[in-house]
DNA sequence: CACCTGAGTTCCATTCTGCAACCCAGCTGT
DNA sequence: ACAGCTGGGTTGCAGAATGGAACTCAGGTG
């Protein structure tokens, strides 16, 4: 309360029940409720952590997805438990984001390879967020340690977040978040 | 070995030593070293999921970035064990991404509050490419749980890979990764 | 002065990760 | 035929991270 001007009719339009995201003020739209008024697992990144908030899911799918297919090479590549790993890739198998597939190289007996899976590829976007952030804020005084260009033209890609207006927002995006149909009210 | 039709210079032109990133056929450009041969910790992507790559430390963030800015609030809200987010809170200010402000209402003592920093702030594309598979992927029958709009327009906002040249790559990129002069090879 | 609240700490029980050893199935060389 | 190697795991146990609940502490209230 102690709101001055407040206008107050519980909403803005139609109760789209706005919350601030990336805000500079910290103001909410006036009557609407809070976000934490929403249960925290109803939202997409939660249900997307739960798959690959782990330690190592995120490095795991970054190295098959740089051509790292075999067990033992992502073991000793990434320096993982081969128990974790297991794991992992099994869990990672049930979500249908990677795919076990069999070969055999002529004349050997046949293997196995771990490839992404097209709900898999589409994580792509998410580690190349995560790289150009780490590229900005932790990058040693050697310079970047890769640089992901486009398999087709060759030149630098990145990630941009837009509106569908057509504005670039910037690297610090200035949202307004609407609860959509998907969120439950807590208590 | 076994390769038919080996050209082999070691490097297709001035040594890019380039890997495949998100490819479709699985092979390295010839002669190159595998993506394999480098330190798994050289890359952008391991550095950042070293700084938030646990259970809680996005979802705090995505909390914070979102108007929940007080200790009781994000345990309230995050189901978070009270230690646990105390840890976080200190990794992430001790990391610069989050800092602790204090201010006082008016006639109550002095409360402390959390608030992104710039560099937190600039996290914001990393949740929202999160949010984004969330929702291609793990949406509810109800419908998305929460729509980004952009602050100024009210457009819906989206996350966008496109390369320097002005190609949109879509949502399966296909990438080709330069190793730069931040990676090390191993052994 | 007793009580409340926000913001943590401290102390354990449980769970997850790391390490090393072991297992098993096909080849391969002798 | 059989010992050995290799890829691809599983098992068992020690240590680290997490969850839960109780305790603390400071400032403000009735």
């Amino acid at each position: 309360m102690t709101s001055t001007n407040q206008q107050d009719r519980t909403s803005t339009a139609n109760d789209t029940r706005a919350s601030v995201f990336g805000d500079r003020a910290g103001r909410a739209v006036p009557g609407a409720p809070p976000y934490s008024a929403f249960e925290s697992e109803d939202c997409s990144i939660a249900r997307t952590l739960a798959l690959i908030g782990d330690r190592w899911t995120l490095l795991v799918l970054r190295d098959v997805s740089n051509g790292v297919r075999r067990f033992d090479d992502l073991v000793s590549h990434l320096g993982v438990a081969r128990n974790v790993l297991s794991r992992r890739l099994a869990a990672l198998i049930e979500a249908g984001l990677v795919a076990r597939t069999a070969y055999r190289v002529e004349g050997t007996r046949e293997r196995h390879e771990y490839r992404l899976s097209h709900a898999g590829r589409e994580l792509v976007p998410i580690l190349l967020a995560m790289m150009s952030w780490g590229d900005r804020h932790l990058a040693g005084q050697d310079g970047l340690p890769v640089i992901p260009r486009h398999a087709d033209c060759g030149a630098q890609v990145r990630v941009l977040v837009t509106c569908e207006a057509g504005h670039e927002l910037g690297d610090r995006p200035r949202l307004r978040l609407e609860i959509g149909p998907g969120s439950h009210r807590r208590e």
